[in-house]
DNA sequence: TTGTAAGCGTTATCAG
DNA sequence: CTGATAACGCTTACAA
């Protein structure tokens, strides 16, 4: 019956002592170890579970030059956190913590020292990258100084870089075509191309790209907005305008569920029904799509599954002597919900109504 | 300028040597010590500058005794994540990265042995606890072994424990007193007193309370439909159940943003429009409840601002020798917005439509 | 299979 | 104001 107040402060000396061996064979039996006797261990994990001990993390990453710690980066000076950036977090703290890391999480935006000092502290023993520009300065300097990491996204160039990214722009494409298959000519797009001029971020740059070649390869008139962000607000203001301006459109394709939010209300204070009168297409996650009134026909983007596995990846690279480049590039999907039909003038949408 | 080719590990003494002082000096000046000749603290700054110097972290957790992480609990196994709860994460990270701490995030569910081993390890220097039950285990634990943590809501017996919560009661309270006063008398709520019941949740029980109370004092008739979970498609199978049985309801409460669409949506099925024919209330953050269709009239939730103020008090908590207890009860505030009006047989309706 | 002992990179105490 | 030097608790050769 262990007396005392407060911190006890066990150490690996106190199990060797009470359990009759040397700090050695402790330190072996807590790092799993082969060459150790039953019977010893036994013996030993015993007392370390009637103690309630733990050995101090700070001493094993002193001599063991190892932290458990894996450090997602994800600064937030160009974005809004929403369900969508959430469920990264949450698939790879999930992933994190399966594999016995912990995770430490980092909002920040963060300088080329600061992000050096991160490794060589030793507080962490690899880093999950997020909001990936074309032109990142930090899988570089990471890859020179040996800290493993993954990008969630892609740069212009990535060789020797592990990553794992969707397919933005086939993603719009596939919106695109998807609207073109039910009919649709006219249709309204509103996206970032701006802040992917300036801010360089690899997916505002490949919605982009997979507008344009749709348009090209459909045939299809340019009509888009540039929105600031892709909030509610801006979606509901570049629509009322686009509409004003084209008031033949029948169908709009955006990239989140909270604008795609802004383009429905808006085009019901215009008097049209979704998707009735128009159809609204646009890039979110399942939740938010659902959120929606009426429910989004959307390109799926599973941020919980990508986050559970770049922290794997992570992992994998972690326990491997070599660093073997893992690129995933996730094909999208496109969901069917509520709000997209065939356009009001089509032959499909008049048999309907007389049919 | 220095060669070599991967990682150099340079150590404080390394710095000394070329600094010409002694390690003790080097470390003074590290950790902001008074007593240094300020020409001194110059010279070894610019060393360290130039050399690109850090600590290592897990040699100042050994010698020093604290880690600089500040861990925050949120067991998943009774959540489901959304905005709600990823507004405190970032404004828990931010907080703690602001007063320079690490950021640690746990949603596996613990034990008592894992929570206390936490602390134990070296590896977190305070905890900020949520999902708070009443009877909440956890507290009590970590008081014992001298862990200073801070509390995301209550339990029902909090001395000596500091806290933030917002006064459920109260917010519950509010959002019917505020339809009473419109002038609805036949309101549905939908709730989890079965959750409340036996998983024993702080504000499930707290909300609840709320919506008895406001019943008794205002002499409405309870009409409630428990959900299992507080989504979008609960929402809604629970609001047709409630209105078919009591098809004179001129308004719905309920407590999260997701279930106040699926009763919106329940509504416009049954033909009733929003808030014209029926008034929708929830308790939601403000992101949440402008995302939703109509935009909602709320209690807010200032998840963010919550989880900034936990870490604050937690680093107050921790820079402190003695431990001061602080226990902040936020008072609910209401933002109208469209989804309520007054009830479709009110004086006031009658004259909106022959006026 | 087990034990001895030398670090790991800091901080802290105590002289100077 | 500065410098030795002893912890801090663990891992890891190397010996036995």
């Amino acid at each position: 019956m262990a007396s005392s107040s407060s911190s006890d402060a066990l150490t690996i000396a106190d199990i060797a002592r009470l359990a009759q061996v040397s700090v050695s064979t402790v330190s072996r039996i807590l790092n799993g170890k082969p060459d150790v006797a039953e019977a010893t261990r036994q013996r030993v994990l015993e007392v370390m579970e009637r103690t309630g001990y733990t050995p101090h993390s700070g001493a094993q990453q002193l001599a063991g030059g190892k932290s458990s710690v894996i450090t997602l980066l994800f600064p937030m000076d160009h974005a809004e956190f929403t369900q969508f950036e959430l469920d990264f977090f949450i698939g790879a703290a999930s992933a994190v913590s399966k594999h016995h890391y912990f995770f430490n999480l980092m909002t920040e935006p963060m300088e080329a020292a600061d992000l050096l000092n991160l490794y060589r502290s030793g507080r962490t023993d690899g880093v999950i990258l997020m909001q990936i520009r074309l032109d990142d300065w930090r899988p570089a300097l990471l890859h020179e100084n040996g800290c493993p990491f993954v990008m969630i996204g892609r740069c212009a160039e990535n060789d020797g870089y592990s990553y794992i990214d969707m397919d933005f722009e086939r993603a719009m494409f596939m919106a695109f075509e998807n609207l073109v298959e039910l009919g649709h000519q006219q249709i309204g797009f509103l996206g970032r191309p701006g802040w992917m001029r300036t801010a360089q971020f690899g997916p505002a740059a490949r919605l982009w790209a997979g507008y344009q070649r749709a348009c090209a390869q459909f045939n299809l008139p340019l009509h888009y907005r540039e929105v600031e962000q892709l909030t509610v607000q801006d979606g509901y203001t570049a629509t009322l305008e686009l509409l004003d301006e084209q008031p033949g459109l029948t169908a709009f394709a955006t990239v989140h569920g909270a604008s795609a939010n802004g383009v429905i209300r808006a085009l019901r204070e215009r008097g049209r029904k979704v998707p009735r009168d128009c159809s609204v297409i646009a890039l979110a996650t399942n939740k938010i799509a659902q959120l929606v009134t009426p429910p989004l026909t959307h390109i799926n983007f599973p941020s919980d599954a990508i986050g559970f596995q770049a922290a794997q990846m992570l992992v994998r690279l972690l326990n491997t002597r070599a660093d073997p480049v893992e690129q995933v590039l996730l094909e999208p999907t496109l969901t069917l919900r509520d709000s997209t039909a065939v356009p009001p003038d089509h032959p499909l949408f008049t048999m309907r109504q007389t049919g």
